[in-house]
Formats: structure tokens, sequence, C-alpha cells
DNA sequence: CTAATAGCTATAGCGGCTATAGGTTCAAGG
DNA sequence: CCTTGAACCTATAGCCGCTATAGCTATTAG
């Protein structure tokens, strides 16, 4: 179970190498101890670690978030309201992302709905990129990233 | 109308005075003429151009897209397939996205609602990023970037 | 004419990786 | 035991689409 070679790590955790050494430089995963010949030998606690990072990257919190609910981890007796507001914060910012990509993906669909597939000059979609004012919806007004 | 600055370009078209010289240096904008003393004076074209870019940004579309689009505009009796052929890749790959960030939002949504506001040790936030198992959905599957 | 504002170039940084080059170590097969 | 080839190492640059900084010059309003 002990001793896994990055590569070995990567595959259970399903982070690639690459990231997991990138990790390591920016101070995200603990520095492993090292073989001999200076490979990187890793222990059960590093793959929960990289685990809950990639689980966390998967619902998009942003590497400082995380890191901030790592340190929280490590003191499980203080109260969590702290860890609930960066949850929070994410589902919120989720939700605006959402909206706003909505708004895209109805005025994309109305763009390729309206293409009478003729030429440029008349393209639906060209002439919707050069006019704001054929669009309905306020798709410029909330960001989406 | 014509000889505007950099910086009443960049009102006219809600796109920033370095973000417009950003288009430039990367061959997106025409390069515009000089003043005898080297500041650059943009014309109506310029703001149409640089209206058509923030708009397709605006609808998500990589600035390689819309510089295939610019250059279908150039040409306006070929056939709109291409143009088309982009708008659906475009609209394809953000329905994609909504439908991860959904998957995301009903993760996030479960974490929070089930926090019990106690301590760390117990935060439904902090156990449901150490272990992927108690999710539901499978959020992680297909990519929302 | 002066002073504030706006412009100029060049360069570095953001997030979160990913790719490349050029070298070293490890592990399995013979 | 030795060879081979996969996996590992470091360092550095690049991706996208900007944004920020530093140190300078041009324009414009009063």
């Amino acid at each position: 179970m002990t001793d896994l070679s990055i590569g070995k790590l990567a595959t259970r955790s399903g982070v690639k190498v690459p990231t997991i050494r990138y990790y390591e430089s920016i101070g995200m995963l603990e520095a492993p101890p090292r073989s001999p010949g200076g490979q990187r030998r890793y222990g059960a606690d590093h793959l929960e670690q990289l685990r809950f990072i990639r689980h966390g990257r998967e619902l998009g919190f942003g590497l400082d978030d995380l890191r901030a609910l790592q340190d929280l981890t490590a003191r499980p007796d203080r109260p969590c309201e702290e860890a609930d507001a960066i949850a929070r914060k994410q589902l919120a910012d989720v939700e605006r992302r959402i909206a706003g990509l909505e708004a895209v993906r109805d005025e994309l669909e109305r763009m390729v709905e309206r293409c009478s597939h003729g030429v440029v000059d008349e393209c639906r979609v060209i002439q919707t990129l050069s006019d704001h004012a054929l669009c309905e919806g306020d798709h410029g007004t909330s960001g989406e990233h």
C-alpha cells in the first residue's frame, strides 16, 4: 500500500504525473521522502491528500480554497463555518456561471437555428456576431467565468 | 466618428485598452495608422471589428474561431457552412460545460445542505471532499471546461 | 505654457497545468 | 550479474486570454 512511485500514485489518484510534481512545487502536496536514487516515494497519506485535491478540483474549487480546506482538515475540532462559507461561495459561483452559460447557449441556439445555409453575407451566425442588437438575451451582462 | 484614440475606442467598444493592444499584437485586430507622435488612431471599421470580437468572446468563442469567422466575413459570397460548423461546435461545447457544471452544482448543494454547522471533523463539506464515494452524481466523468 | 491625463513599449505575471529536452534510476528478463 | 527499456529526475518554456507594472512621451484643457 505504501511506497508508491509517482507513476503508481498518478494511476491511483487520477492525477497526472507532471501535475503531482507541480502540486509539490507550489506547496499543495507534501513533499515525500526519496529513494536512494532520488525518486519520490509516496505513502497512503499522500494518496488521500491527492484525492482530496482532485475531488475539490472536479468541483471547481481553486487551489487556494483547497489549501484553506486542507488546513481545516488538520484542525478537526474547529467549527466548520469557514468550510461551509467556502463551499457556499463556490456554489454561488457555479450557479452564476451556469446562468451565464445558459444565456450564451440560448443565443447560440438562435444563431444556429436561423442560419439559412446560404452564403456568408446572409448568414445569421456572422450577422449576429457583427450586430449585438440582433441578440435577445443579455449574455454580456453577467460573467460566466 | 473616425480618428478615435485607443481610449475612445475602448469606451465605445467595451474592450479595455490593454486588451486592444494585445489583440493588435497577436494579429486579431488590424493595426491602425498613427498620429505624428506615434499614437494609434482608429476608424469606424476598427470599432466594428472590435465589437465583432467582443461579442464573439461573450459567446465563448476562442480567438482562433473568431479569426476564422472574421476571415469568412471578408468573403461574403462563400457558403456559410464553415461559420455554421464553428457555431455548432461552440454550442455543443457550451452545452457540455453546462451539464458538467450542473452536476457540480448538485453535488455542492448536497454538501452545503448537509453541513451540520458543527466542528470540522463532522463537517459534510470536508467529508465529501475526502471521500468521493459520498457523491451521488458523476461530476468527474465529463469535463466542464 | 503648464500640468494633468492619456498614450507608448517592453516585460512579467495570473491560474492550472502541459510539453519538451536532456539526463538518471529502477526493475524485470535473460 | 548484466542489460535494456520504461519510468523517473530537473529545468524551462508554453498554453489561453488577458492584466499589471515600470519608465517613458504625446496630447489636450485651462
